[in-house]
DNA sequence: AAGATACTTGACTATTTTAGTCAGGTTTAT
DNA sequence: ATAAACCTGACTAAAATAGTCAAGTATCTT
């Protein structure tokens, strides 16, 4: 059960942006310095972001990107949702009329990955980029 | 971000196991037909259980697997931990002089992924084997 | 107008992980 | 004896991951 680099620098990549877009554009160049991802890699990541409305971007000399919400209503979910970071479980589940594995009845343990799933989404949907920003203030005092 | 098969296997097997064993030894067999899991790859994940002391194996015809402990005392993380299924959210982990990425301080984000583990780990640590079991009992009446 | 900076897009690929399979054992109840 | 069931290690196909690479386009500054 492991977060993917893509979920993970996309939120990496985010906080940064929190910090610094009250002044200006920021770059994925500087992003990249400072975070230590790719800039291809970087440049995949927010074509999804934006794409999912969560960045702007702003072409051309001192362009780069900014937040296109507050950062208290962009929250984590939102995030891996554009990325495609999934929090997936278990398999049985989109075959609504049967069971899991074909069979009639749930598996015994489906309700327990149903749970799950939704104990770590919980804590997706809960947490804003505003959230983050603010902690990592906090400590820095 | 997804739970492999193998610790999802795990759990349905020794679930299905707990439902059986106070009767007599269950075979790799029966519980291979139950779930539609592979017989050999039952033998692999149970091997490990056995090593962990989670089961206990009677050899010979008419053998088969037992819960070496009470089923209230083996928790998820218990069984992940048996088979090496961990909760990993980053790697900037080990390095305990160091910050991340070998930098000198924590990433941003470090906290959060921090956060994330434990509310995942939690999970795992308060769920048990008969809190399985009884919930699929009580499903069933 | 030129040049530099920075976004944009899509195709490509090496590596790793996953999810098993396969083959050959050993043990024990009947 | 023999069949059921455990035991072990090696092997592998397929998928996912984590990027790289190439060839653009847009816009600001001078």
């Amino acid at each position: 059960m492991k977060l993917t680099s893509k979920g993970r620098y996309a939120v990496m990549a985010l906080a940064d942006l929190a910090r610094f877009d009250n002044i200006s554009p920021v770059s994925l160049r500087d992003i990249s310095l400072r975070q230590g991802i790719s800039l291809d890699y970087l440049e995949q990541i927010f074509s999804k972001l934006r794409k999912k409305e969560i960045v702007q971007s702003i072409r051309g000399t001192q362009g780069g990107y900014v937040l296109n919400k507050k950062a208290k209503d962009i929250k984590l979910t939102n995030i891996f949702d554009a990325v495609d970071e999934k929090v997936k479980t278990v398999q049985c589940k989109k075959e609504s009329k049967k069971g899991c594995n074909g069979k009639s009845t749930k598996c015994l343990t489906h309700n327990l990955w149903d749970e799950l799933e939704n104990h770590i989404n919980n804590f997706f949907k809960e947490k804003s980029l505003e959230d983050l920003v603010k902690e990592n203030i906090e400590r820095r005092i």
